[in-house]
DNA sequence: GCAGAAAGGTTGGACGTCAAAGGATCTTGC
DNA sequence: GCAAGATCCTTTGACGTCCAACCTTTCTGC
């Protein structure tokens, strides 16, 4: 990444642009849409490399929170889509490698031929565990923003998924 | 994508497992993180819906605001890197698509032999018309946040961006 | 001047995501 | 019962991102 030292903000500096194009209307709402997408860069690299040193990616250690919170470490995979929203083909992959390093295996489900389950298996179980415990107290337990902050935020962002159809 | 129709929100139940599982200092912030993945992703793939019919993905749309915008049509590799704040390798990679595609052409840096410019073409000047008045209209004019919130957003993203070292 | 360090790009490899197409296996409806 | 249509998963291909390693070309310091 090219992290440091510019001496102006990239997306203000934008923003300016577009005013002075005249596209008044939009310019806000590009001005934010940006700095989610920066914003989600700096989150996911930090997570990223709490995670690397464990061997893990994010989408892994998503899916593997998912099973090792099921009932019986174990879902199909069309439902672990659904549930990280995230394409098959993604889901495919993600249990093609932690099924490589041993963490996950996959097993037939035992009424329809159709599916497949993903069962975490007691490596997975732990070091799911480890990656968690390093994610909440290096990563999640301090994200930078105060506590009402971060309640605006989370509102704000849920009545955005609430209106693309995430939320019942 | 897996869009649809489940029947409660996997951020709020898995900030429940959080709390369940006694992590309420990590809680709040992983739901606002993974809240922030989820809805940069939504976003994101509204953009690329538009930009898909004129052959442009974001990354390169992007590229080419920044030369559209730049005094002589033209800039250093590296300059662009710091700017959209990307990896070198990211750049070289969307500049190869847009030289295939006509619409960015490199040019050697007349002073400094290591340095390559990248330089928007008539074609690509046309093109970054277009896709910016489509986003415009289709996207930043409407995200579905009022204007009070998207100020209070922007604002919020502002500060953590300026923590993590974006602004100056 | 000239060796060593720094800067600018490129390449190759690992991953992730999406779209589209294909093969199996249920389920339906007549 | 059996064909037609849904489901479930995988595969392939196009892109994007990052990292690490590797050339070139410049700049620095003695």
């Amino acid at each position: 990444m090219a992290e440091q030292g510019l001496e102006f903000d990239p997306i203000a500096e934008a923003r300016r642009q577009w005013v002075a194009h005249g596209w008044h209307d939009a310019a806000d709402g590009m001005a934010v849409l940006t700095s989610i997408i920066r914003v989600e860069q700096l989150l996911m690299s930090r997570v990223e490399a709490q995670l690397r040193p464990l061997g893990l990616t994010f989408a892994r250690y998503e899916l593997l929170v998912l099973l090792s919170f099921s009932r019986r470490g174990a879902l199909p995979l069309g439902k672990i889509g659904a549930r990280l929203q995230v394409h098959p083909a993604s889901v495919t992959n993600a249990v093609d490698r932690l099924e490589r390093d041993g963490l996950v295996a996959r097993v037939p489900h035992p009424e329809d031929g159709r599916t497949t389950l993903a069962t975490i298996t007691p490596d997975g179980r732990r070091l799911v565990q480890r990656a968690t415990t390093t994610l909440n107290e290096q990563v999640f337990a301090d994200l930078g923003w105060d506590p009402d902050e971060l309640d605006a935020m989370f509102e704000s962002l849920r009545r955005f998924r609430a209106a693309a159809g995430d939320v019942a």
